[in-house]
Formats: C-alpha cells, structure tokens, sequence
RNA sequence: CCAGGGGUGGCGGAGUGGUCAAUCGCAUCUGACUGUAAAUCAGACGGGCAUGUCCCUGCGGGGGUUCAAAUCCCUCCCCCUGGACCA
C-alpha cells in the first residue's frame, strides 16, 4: 500500500484529523507506528463504539499500523462506572469488553489477532515511568484547562467534580505518552485530551513520543460520534438555534434510554429501537436514521437496494449517501421503508456477536455485566 | 474540627404534624391520530393483586415523641458555602 492510499484509508469517515501534515510526516518514516484508542469501561459496548471506532481501528490495521486497545478501568474507576467497583471493572474488562470488541471486529472483517488490548491498571503496575509522565503533563497544564477538560468524562464544563476526576486528563494523556502511541484515536468528544496531548508533547522531560531522534507530537484521529434515536432536546429548531449545542443534545448515550443500540441487542430490540426512532420525513440533517446510513451502511456498502412495496414506489437502488439524502429530501423515500432497511441492515451485520452474547461463555460474561449494572 | 444551608419518586423541584403514595415540570409507558418517529389529544406512572374509598413499602440511615411524622426530637452518614487548623 503507497502512502496516498494509508492517509485516504487512515482519514476516509473522520470528522478531523490534527493534523494531516503530521500524518503524512509519520507514515513516511520507516518505524513501526503504534495506534491507540482508549475505552472506558462503562456498561454494553454500543454501536458507536462497536461499529464506528473498530471501523476505523481496522483501517488503521489494513494500514499496517499496530493497533492498540486500551481497556481504562482506572478511567472507569474515576469515573464512577459500574458502581465505581474497581475489581469489578477490572473483571468486566478483560472478559466481556474484550470478547466483545473482538466479536464485533469480526462482524467488520478484520482479524482479532490484529487487536493489542492493554489493561490499563497492568500498564501503569508495569511501568514505572507512568506517574511521573501524568506529573509531567500536569506540570504543563493549567487548572483551567483540566476543569475545562472535564467534558471527555461527559461531565459539563463547570460542574461540581470530585477532585480525582481533575486527573483524568492529565491520565489520559500520559496513557498516550507512556504507550508511545503515536496515533491517538478517539470520538470528537476526546478532542480536548488530544489536543493537551499535542500542546505538551515537546515539554516531556518522561517519555516524550520521538521519530528516530526528532520529538513529534501525537497525531489525533478523530471519528464521527453517532446520532441517538431519540427525538433531540431542541426540536423543531428555531432562528438563530445553536447547532452545537443541538448536535451535542443528540449524540448516543447510554443514559438516554433507548438511543443507542447495542452490538448484541436481540433481533426483536434491533427492530423495536429503529421504529420508535425520532425520523422526520425530508430532514436529512439532524435524522439519526439517516445518520446511521451514513457511518453504518455507507461506510461499507458501494450499492444498497432498499425494498419497497410496489404502491410505495418497488425497490430503490441508491449508491451513496449523497444520492439517498438528495432523494429523502425530495420526499422520495418514505422513514418506515428507511428504516426497516437500517433495521434488517443491522441485525445482519450484527449476527455473529449477537449468536456469539446467546450462548456459553459470552452469554456469562453478559449475564455478569448486567447483574453489576443492576445493582 | 467549627458555623450556616441541604439530602423527597428516574431527574428537577413542592410540601414542613393529620385532607400525602406525596402539587407540578421533564422523562417513561399505553391508546387515538399519521404509511415511521415527532407534534397533538386521552390515560397510566412506588410495589402487589382479588384493580379496590384494598394491602404493603416509602420522603439519606437508625432510634424516639405522638392517636397520627416527609414534617417534631436524638443520633449517625453524605453534599454545598464559608471559616479554623496548617510543627
């Protein structure tokens, strides 16, 4: 594969990448790259996660780079997840988060033996260099910014915070550090860490990210953070409305209930989720259905024929999303037709996770996952 | 550690001895209406069933006063604001 064609696979369906010029400088040099993403460990892995990241992980693969899967249960741990039980999050992450970014890799076509998963509290036990580089990032931040930072957390910019959450940033940039990862992949939502990441990378006195002798500074991928099926909080827009704030009311969240589905989900709750999503007929810019078109079906189909009943207008052949939201403006396409499409798409693409979640040991490891989320 | 304020249903937030299973808003669920969803309207919304002017549990935890407590008292825990301490 020539250069042109890892950046095109490196940067096809991503929101930004900081910065193209760094990208190319990296995959011109004759070292092995390490790529990394960091998951919290916080309950079902959702599609975003599942569908959207390990796309892009596997590019980033197919690229012949080293992907690396951090599992963050400290992160977690901070963060108040699964009860806030570290031992327990340790356990969810090497059984069901493991088995189940491996399973949906699968679903995409890549191969497992690809996936580097790194357990963050290991990494830290086995690194003595860790602490100081979180010190080090620390040294060259501001309290400002890491209260500003809090929103990687999911927490609101100026919300009260226990004090451990102010680390969290200054962690999670050293992970990238420490790791020598110099791909950090993430949601546009982990922006701000990503970005500390590049302003402190030439201060590091503790393991500075080099090419040969030369210091560089972490290239930051970012990928599309999917639309919830829910309705959005501000809706109908008004003048003047906020479409950050809107765009930021719609994102997929574990919390909003049925916004989100997950990369198990039985058939039936595939179906039932797609229904009852929020698609108004026409609009194709703040449509979960037609968003999920976009990085679920688009991502991967050339051609995608939608069936239809013959008073409905027969089948529709579309071949980009361009094309689909031309004719879904025009009214040309009705949601329900849409979304039985999106629906049987998904439960499709999805069988081999979801059979592999029903029975044995997957079936335990979800089993164990939902009784912690119980609680 | 001190002073003051506070902890009520999934969330926000009323209530401050009986008429409170607890106003209201949001969320959620069901039905009607739309070839989807939304919007709108009607209903449900602590749990149970025999669905009733029925039973149980309940207003941070525990204990007490009272015929009667979310409401008063004691005690413990936690949160917020400020202060004190700082060899």
């Amino acid at each position: 594969m020539n250069l042109q064609e890892k950046i095109k696979l490196i940067s096809r369906r991503t929101e930004e990448i900081v910065t193209l010029d760094d990208l190319e400088f990296l995959l011109k040099s004759k070292e092995l790259l390490n790529h990394y993403i960091g998951f919290e460990i916080s309950g079902k892995i959702h599609l975003g996660t599942g569908l959207v990241c390990m796309q892009k992980v596997k590019d980033f693969a197919d690229a012949g780079i080293k992907v690396h899967i951090f599992l963050a249960d400290y992160h977690a741990w901070i963060n108040d997840k699964l009860g806030g039980d570290l031992e327990a999050i340790k356990k969810i992450a090497v059984n069901y988060f493991k088995e189940g970014l491996i399973a949906v890799y699968e679903c995409l076509g890549g191969n497992p033996k690809d996936l580097n998963f790194i357990l963050a509290s290991e990494f830290y036990r086995k690194n003595d260099d860790y602490w100081p580089t979180v010190i080090d990032v620390a040294k060259n931040t501001t309290l400002a910014r890491m209260k500003r930072s809090i929103t990687i957390l999911g927490k609101k910019e100026g919300e009260e915070v226990d004090f451990a959450k102010l680390m969290y940033p200054a962690m999670q940039v050293a992970d990238i550090f420490s790791g020598n990862f110099h791909f950090s992949h993430s949601g546009t939502d982990q922006r701000k860490a990503n970005v500390i990441a590049r302003d402190v990378a030439k201060q590091l006195k503790f393991s500075p990210l080099k090419i040969g002798d030369k210091i560089v500074k972490p290239v930051a991928v970012h990928t599309h953070l999917l639309l919830g099926l829910n309705k959005p909080t501000i809706w109908p827009i008004s003048v003047g409305f906020n479409k950050n704030e809107l765009q930021t009311s719609m994102k997929m969240s574990k919390s909003k209930l049925d916004s989100a589905i997950f990369i198990h989900d039985s058939e039936d709750e595939i179906r039932r989720k797609i229904k009852k999503a929020f698609c108004p007929e026409g609009e194709v810019e703040f449509n979960p259905i037609i968003d999920w078109m976009e990085y679920l079906v688009f991502s991967r189909e050339e051609k995608i024929i939608i069936e239809r009943q013959l008073e409905h207008g027969g089948d529709l052949e579309i071949h980009s999303i361009d094309e689909l939201k031309k004719i879904f403006k025009n009214k040309e396409l009705h949601p329900e037709d849409l979304k039985k499409f999106v629906a049987d798409y998904l439960v499709e693409l999805l069988k081999p996770c979801r059979e592999h979640f029903e029975k044995g040991e997957g079936k335990k490891m979800l089993e164990e996952l939902e009784e912690l989320m119980n609680k």
